[in-house]
DNA sequence: CTAATGACGATTC
DNA sequence: CGAATCGCCATTA
């Protein structure tokens, strides 16, 4: 879990990335991500992460809105997400990011 | 212990 | 494009 939000973090300013991308990272399975993110996720950057069509549930996007907006995120066609073909980020930058944020832990 | 439940994903029709 | 289906797996009831 901890390790989760670790991962949202080393997310770009600009950038998004899928719940299975992440799960990829961590090791557990995309629906764990989500759920995490439901519980955990208010804390962090949560509007950086998608699922694999860069869409957020309705409610989510709503207030994510305005924070893409500021980050040069651009909405889809159809105003459900982004075109994450487009701010996906770099996994294997955030992947390394990401083993350097879990080792460097106390 | 079993069963239901998802901020999910890939495939198929 | 949308809807249905199945696999997934930690968490919760």
């Amino acid at each position: 879990m901890e390790r989760v939000l670790r991962a949202v973090e080393q997310v770009p300013r600009g950038c998004v990335v899928s719940y299975g991308d992440l799960a990829a990272l961590v090791g557990i399975g995309p629906r764990q991500v989500g759920s995490i993110m439901k519980a955990y996720g208010g804390n962090v950057t949560w509007w950086r992460v998608t699922n694999s069509y860069g869409d957020l549930p309705a409610p989510l996007l709503e207030r994510a809105r305005e924070t893409w907006a500021q980050e040069g995120i651009l909405l889809k066609r159809n105003g459900l997400g982004c075109d994450i073909r487009r701010y996906r980020a770099d996994l294997d930058a955030l992947a390394a990011s990401y083993e350097r944020a879990v080792t460097d832990l106390p």
